[in-house]
DNA sequence: GCACAATGAACCATAATATGGAATCTTTGT
DNA sequence: ACAAAGATTCCATATTATGGTTCATTGTGC
């Protein structure tokens, strides 16, 4: 039962979502299926949803997203849109941890943070999204460059603390066990007492567009690094579905 | 009057793609009295459309498109919508003109032509999407020369044919009056008997981000350059708008 | 601080729309 | 030539969407 008046409208947005979401564009079979409608309920409301420029059909009747979507596509900046599109995610590893949450993207060679929830905390951290921090001290860096979307560098790195890694050798190395692992730690190695997890972001075609990771003192995260590797890595890969990424199915041929 | 039993989904649909299409983003207000909707019925099928995510709302009750025009945004490459809000246009400028029509974009220095609609005339042109084209000796070429998306050569330009500008001064002063006119040119500087001419695409941000363009033999262009210029200039000023831009205002302080 | 206007949501009697089974049409396969 | 499948159209009627009215909240002017 809809929220009253408005089943015809739910009806045609549940049919709407489907065709925008699909993996692939769903033919008239498929979503009277999918939905449960009689077909010429279903007829009539795509129809009105053509009329719209909410679908379009392809020569064979398949349905996709219409111009609407396209217009709306070609006005915007697509990282607001990530942005808007990983907000949930952000919040609820917020809500489970209580520390402060952020994402990155690589941006030439540098690492930009995006986006932040900040720690529930008293003892939190600094508002990053405007502070320029080495890559190779923080966990969000070290995601963009195990997946090689930033140069890692053969040089002598920066030594902010007595425990960040210096040695390109021994960095690269540390990127091969970020890659291993699934995602990255920093402990102490951009200031003293400051510990950060942090997880990649993949995008449809498959590549890492972004990391999520979050920080907080080193009494709080040190003794849970494995829980909290485990939630960062599993909060990504559900952003990463949100973005329609396809993890590759266990068993495939 | 609605087609049979669509009603609501009309209403929906419109006060939909106000929002989604809106230079600034609608309160309430303006949303019933742009549709003439009674408020009840304004309210009640935003909120429909909100709990679809179709539209969002921010603090201060104006409304703009929802997470599942990000969620589209996400999962397409942009270029892909640009080609589909272009299709359109192309077709119009091959009505009115059976000519051969391209739409070309930038990338890194070269010119790479992304869409085409084929001449109606047995003597037309080739299909250019495969064609490596030097952007010199052709209309779209110095579209993006002339807006500066890629760089004008310092050395002496190949010669294609002998009207081929080859003198990079000369060429300078050539982009010059391509800027001053609105529209590029060329003729018979490709291939002898081979005219052309197009006109830059103006994204939301009031950059070029692409050239539109005509080709066919001098025999039927060359006589009618003003006009094709004129009808070139307006269908390209049209895809702009529906891109977003908004030409400056005549008059504006 | 108060009166009033503006805004937006909720209510509900009822007008009128959206429904969906059946019929029909078109295309495809045998 | 005929059957099957897919999709659209028709239309009696069940049910929904309508919109005038009311209400709650917020903003403004005095």
């Amino acid at each position: 039962m809809s929220a009253n008046g408005t089943q015809a409208i739910d009806r045609a947005a549940e049919l709407l979502s489907l065709v925008v979401l699909a993996d692939e564009p769903p033919d008239f079979g498929h979503l009277v299926s999918d939905t449960g409608l009689p077909k010429s309920t279903a007829s009539r409301l795509l129809q009105a949803l053509e009329r719209h420029r909410l679908v379009r059909r392809d020569g064979e009747g398949a349905y996709g997203a219409g111009p609407l979507f396209a217009a709306y596509a070609s006005r915007h900046d697509p990282i607001d849109d990530f942005i808007a599109l990983a907000q949930p995610t952000l919040e609820r590893i917020s809500a489970a941890t209580g520390e402060t949450v952020n994402l990155a993207v690589a941006r030439g060679q540098d690492v930009t943070q995006v986006a932040q929830v900040d720690s529930t905390y008293l003892l939190g951290t600094t508002n990053w999204l405007d502070v320029d921090v080495p890559a190779h001290c923080s966990a969000l860096g070290k995601v963009l460059y195990a997946a090689g979307l930033i140069p890692v560098p053969n040089r002598t790195l920066e030594a902010r603390t007595p425990h960040t890694i210096t040695d390109p050798r021994k960095f690269r190395r540390h990127l091969d066990t970020v890659r291993a692992k699934g995602f990255a730690q920093a402990l102490g190695e951009l200031e003293i007492g400051l510990d950060a997890v942090a997880a990649p972001v993949i995008g449809r075609s498959g590549d890492v567009v972004a990391a999520v990771g979050l920080s907080g003192p080193s009494g709080r995260i040190k003794n849970k690094l494995p829980q909290l590797g485990s939630l960062i890595k599993e909060h990504a890969q559900a952003l990463s579905s949100v973005l329609g990424h396809q993890p590759r199915k266990e068993g495939a041929a």
